[in-house]
DNA sequence: AAGAATAATGATAATCATTCGCAAAGATAG
DNA sequence: CTATCTTTGCGAATGATTATCATTATTCTT
């Protein structure tokens, strides 16, 4: 078994564990997205897929992006003044600082500041469903 | 003197102050969203700026937003899936939140969260110039 | 394994918010 | 008041994303 036919079965099994149909873009997109360590915009993510997928649209990336992201295997960030970026669920959920002069995106984890969110929320009467938390910096 | 002519001597002097010519359309706007307690798109301003001058446009409307914000006389969001939503800058900073059911913004403020904020930005080398907070949630 | 049923894809048109180009109108400096 | 420089209105252009629809692929049934 290679490396990559051990990935698409990966891609398969976890398209299926979510109930949704196995297609050569989706595995691709899939794929595209598990290998990459940065947090690509729609149209890197198009290009680098059809490396894998010769004909895939940019339709359907846009679309399969969408169920992927339903499913919960796949995450969605809109940064301040750019089109969306992806990258894959991770264990660890995270915030970002985002370098306003490189365009960097650094991802940072903080407990005490979730903990905030929530207690803060439910002050209000509110249960955070979920969040958001960018910090636009520059280099000290 | 009468209250509507005080509000635009008001805006008078504040586009004089931040160095920026006075025209009727700036300072309809700026009464806009200085009466204002929400937090408007773009265009419910236009239409309520139509109100005290008729002859405003869309395209008027985007740019003059741009130039006051860019003179920090006002603030813009964008919350997630919708279109930008402008509001008065503060003496008090704050961020939202947004009720997922109903669309309602709610504002908060937490210097432990602002401070948190900055001392992650420290630790990975960075100074926060500005960021963005945001819970959806649901009443619980 | 073959066919029917259903969903996904590709190509392209449509949409939506926002920006641009440019001639005309308005604001400020002298 | 005139010259200069800026802003405005209008409509066209843009860029990202979504919708349409005929075609193709996947899954379900038997």
């Amino acid at each position: 078994m290679t490396s990559s036919s051990h990935q698409t079965a990966n891609m398969t099994a976890a398209l299926q564990r979510a109930g949704l149909r196995v297609t050569a873009q989706r595995i691709a997109l899939l794929q595209v997205i598990t290998e990459t360590e940065d947090h690509p915009v729609v149209d890197e993510l198009h290009r680098r897929a059809q490396l894998k997928d010769p004909k895939i649209s940019i339709a359907t990336v846009y679309r399969t992006l969408a169920v992927l992201e339903r499913a919960r295997m796949i995450q969605r960030h809109s940064f301040e003044g750019a089109s969306s970026r992806y990258e894959r669920v991770d264990k660890v959920h995270h915030d970002h600082i985002v370098d306003l002069d490189s365009g960097d995106i650094v991802e940072f984890q903080s407990d005490r500041i979730e903990q905030l969110q929530s207690e803060i929320a439910a002050l209000m009467g509110y249960d955070v469903v979920h969040h958001r938390l960018e910090l636009y910096c520059r280099k000290r």
